[in-house]
DNA sequence: TTGTAATGTAATAATTTTTATTACATATTT
DNA sequence: AAATATGTAATAAAAATTATTACATTACAA
């Protein structure tokens, strides 16, 4: 996985830390990366329901709904990779007979554990997170 | 994550298949990459004590113990990375209250994750695993 | 004791992925 | 109408991953 989940964590904070709507310039600026990958994030955010914007002059972006009905799964989903412990580029070779099938091994140990993971991060929301800010 | 972690599991799993030393070469021709990078790995997971060498002529790869004693976990210990859930590469903006203090709830956050997962992936061994090739 | 086949590792190149930048269309407020 | 923001495409730069080449070292076996 990329840094993708830690900026998205770092925008849902800011947007949770307060209510106004925020601008993709203000965001990056606390992230420190550049505006446009901030944007792209967002647009993500904003397709999985997490946030809303408001286009125009003094437009920007808010959280879709109280802090403490977002879980920290939910943007975990929104971003997460499809295989959180990594996959092999590489076919590998099908005439031997643990390379034919390992990739389906792989597969079903993958989702075994990624849901033992969201079930972990369904326990905690955003307004929790928040809290330990001071 | 990269491909690290199918490729430690690949490796094992061919080295619990048949006892014999096997070759770095024949491993690569398995798992389909070049043979350097299986060699780098089997050296990282003979470091862990997971597996055996034998130097020189008709020299090879071997399971440092009974496929029943090897949990995925202390695979995935071999490999893991930094963060499971990913970290940006940019240092946040020091000025700005929630960037000055996310990378350490991240952290803490990151490590309660892999808490979870690392026990999830202990209850199976190796033997386990490789129970599933048919 | 010499040839062969294997591990072990360093240095470098190629490829892929991630991140940054530029540009501009569209929307909304003042 | 001007200003300021979202939204998005195209491209460039940087970083990370994977592949390749080269060769030293070890051990077996003829």
């Amino acid at each position: 996985m990329n840094g993708r989940f830690s900026i998205a964590m770092h925008i849902m904070t800011l947007l949770c830390a307060d209510a106004r709507l925020q601008s993709s310039d203000y965001l990056a600026g606390s992230i420190n990366i550049n505006p446009v990958l901030v944007r792209k994030e967002l647009s993500n955010l904003l397709k999985h329901g997490l946030i809303n914007s408001q286009l125009g002059k003094n437009g920007g972006y808010s959280l879709a709904k109280p802090a403490k009905e977002i879980t920290i799964a939910s943007i975990y989903k929104a971003v997460k990779p499809n295989a959180i412990l990594g996959q092999a580029k590489n076919e590998p070779n099908p005439a031997c007979p643990i390379g034919k099938q390992i990739n389906n091994h792989l597969k079903t140990l993958d989702a075994d554990i990624e849901r033992v993971m969201v079930n972990k991060l369904g326990d905690t929301t955003l307004a929790e997170f928040y809290k330990k800010f001071d």
